[in-house]
DNA sequence: TTCCTTGCAAAACTTTTGCATTAAA
DNA sequence: TTTAATGCAAAAGTTTTGCAAGGAA
């Protein structure tokens, strides 16, 4: 769980460091969770987190994951991705970027905006304008 | 409800043989819901489904509704979206296509493939293969 | 003290399932 | 008659909410 040589303890302060950034009070139940999901590039469910959390001994509750998760959303820290319709999963990748969704295992794999250049897209309706562009590659086993 | 100058019951006769052509029998409930869903593209949810045909008087229950939503999809019928985590959705419109999705009132509009094109796409991990490519565009209102 | 956060339980919502009843072939 | 579909209620899964208790400033 750690990366480039940084102890745990350095990436819990680095992660309170971001939470004080974004206005977001660094409780210890927070930089727990903003610990475990911005350590690196990653998609996780609420529930994983919960479980995850649990079993390294942390007493969390599941509504402090749900407001916390929503909370990071609201504030960019992390992004809420709609890829299948059973759950939510949270990414700690909040530059633009798309997803490969491999429908066998369910894996959810980055791919870089580079990967992808569109040489046609549609005009946004009159009165509106273009948000943000999400783009999901489903992937089956080759047969 | 119409279109082209067709009746009710014709439209609900050509859905009773599409029904058919699926290999899927033709009951009352399932050609209610087939001739909702099919008399033109639209995006609806299980729910309006339900309330739409409670409200023209049908009898039909929320199981029924959901089982035979998931049978439209699994034979190619419909297909169900993901674009927002709160629900499904079910597109009557199985050719290939995107979306806008207006982030304001919540509706998705079609956006056919013609408009969209690629210059570059990411090749699929060793093993796999593209089985589809799904595009959100979220649409604001323009400030 | 005052305000915000947390945990717990319950509620809300969407979707699925079990089972007796009903409709279709 | 035989099989499959339906309705209802209950269950299952995810997410939100109300509220009392606890923690930070």
């Amino acid at each position: 769980m750690e990366s480039q040589g940084f102890s745990g303890e350095q990436i819990a302060t680095q992660c309170e460091r971001r939470l004080s950034d974004c206005g977001i009070r660094p409780t210890g139940q927070r930089v727990r969770i903003a610990t475990l999901l911005l350590c690196a590039p990653q998609h996780l469910s609420a529930e994983q987190i919960l479980e995850s959390l649990r079993a390294s001994g942390a007493r969390v509750s599941k509504a402090t994951v749900y407001n916390t998760l929503n909370l990071f959303a609201e504030r960019g820290l992390i992004r809420q991705l709609s890829v299948d319709g059973s759950r939510a999963w949270f990414d700690s990748n909040v530059d633009a970027h798309y997803h490969f969704h491999d429908t066998t295992t369910g894996a959810l794999i980055d791919v870089p905006i580079p990967d992808v250049e569109f040489s046609r897209l549609p005009a946004p309706p009159a009165g509106t304008e273009v948000a943000g562009i999400d783009i999901v590659i489903r992937l089956r086993k080759k047969s």
